[in-house]
DNA sequence: CAACTAATCATCCTGCACTA
DNA sequence: TAGTGCAGGATGATTAGTTG
């Protein structure tokens, strides 16, 4: 790019007699006005051409500049990442390898649940997983930190696994696998529901949560086995209504209920609580005002 | 037996409390 | 303040059960 030149068209030569005063003749005045302007013209020139290379300067610089910082935008990301330490890896890909690795039948180096991560023992085999993986061709490019997350991970895994097969946690693990088992099922509901909704409907179910289905527990009323329905006690009149009509919607499908657990008959309000991290934009109209 | 639903299991992830 | 332990929960694969 070049400079845009000022061009102005001053007179190659006097038009009058110079050097005299301007207050001697309108032409000795006009004169000086002319030389005058004709100076800073050329000074204007002499500055538009400075600027112009320096310009010519600055923007041959650019892409270098742009590349290096570019360069260290992403290494400052990586490093970013790296530099937290995540706990979680967020890769499936490392974590199986972790899991694969670990689990192998020729591994005889595994984790002891019974220790802590930080035990002797279990930095040793992360130190061995972490030097088996990144040994690997295909993954010598992963960083490390990324393999001993993975490895970690896997370790809570074990540790998660072996504690609730302790004799004196079995009524926990029982409620846990309970509390897992009513959150699908009021999952599958929800999504059972909201496959029937009508157009009018959206606004109100929009937010409907799993926490705001009722819960299924098994029972049997007259010989006949099915679900006890049991309603949060948290939630709207106006969300119970709809819930009640999706429900007769979808039971008045012969497939849904010939494939379907009968649920029958409500029971006591759900001794679930409120779900605490609900929004107040979500709760209206869904939740009741305690 | 095929087509489903429901349950179970292993794994991974989030988020919080605690602490060295 | 980073790392650890842990509870709760999401997800996907697999298995069990049911029904026409």
């Amino acid at each position: 790019m070049t400079g845009r030149r000022l061009a102005f068209n001053y007179p190659s030569t006097p038009l009058h007699g110079r050097d005299r005063p301007l207050s001697a003749s309108p032409q000795t005045g006009e004169k000086k006005l002319l030389n005058a302007i004709s100076g800073l013209s050329r000074r204007l020139t002499l500055l538009a051409a400075d600027v112009n290379k320096q310009f010519t300067v600055v923007n041959s610089r650019l892409p270098s500049i742009e590349d290096r910082l570019a360069a260290l935008e992403s290494k400052n990301c990586v490093e970013e990442t790296n530099s937290k330490k995540r706990r979680r890896v967020n890769n499936p890909k490392i974590a199986e390898v972790v899991r694969r690795l670990h689990n192998s039948e020729t591994n005889c180096r595994r984790y002891k649940p019974e220790q802590g991560q930080t035990s002797p023992h279990n930095e040793a085999v992360t130190s061995y997983l972490l030097g088996a993986i990144s040994a690997s061709p295909d993954l010598h490019d992963v960083d490390n930190d990324t393999i001993v997350s993975a490895c970690k991970t896997y370790y809570e895994t074990v540790r998660k696994n072996f504690k609730y097969k302790q004799p004196d946690l079995a009524s926990r693990a029982e409620a846990v696998k309970s509390s897992a088992r009513s959150r699908s099922r009021r999952k599958r509901l929800l999504e059972a529901r909201q496959s029937v909704l009508a157009e009018d409907e959206v606004d109100l179910w929009k937010s409907a949560s799993v926490d705001l289905m009722s819960d299924e527990e098994d029972g049997i009323v007259d010989g006949v086995s099915g679900w006890i329905v049991r309603p949060p006690s948290f939630r709207s009149q106006e969300l119970t209504e709809l819930c009640a009509k999706l429900q007769s919607r979808l039971e008045a499908i012969p497939k849904y209920r010939a494939t379907h657990h009968r649920r029958l008959q409500n029971g006591p309000n759900s001794d679930r609580r409120p779900p605490v991290t609900y929004s107040s934009e979500a709760a209206n109209g869904h939740l009741t005002v305690l």
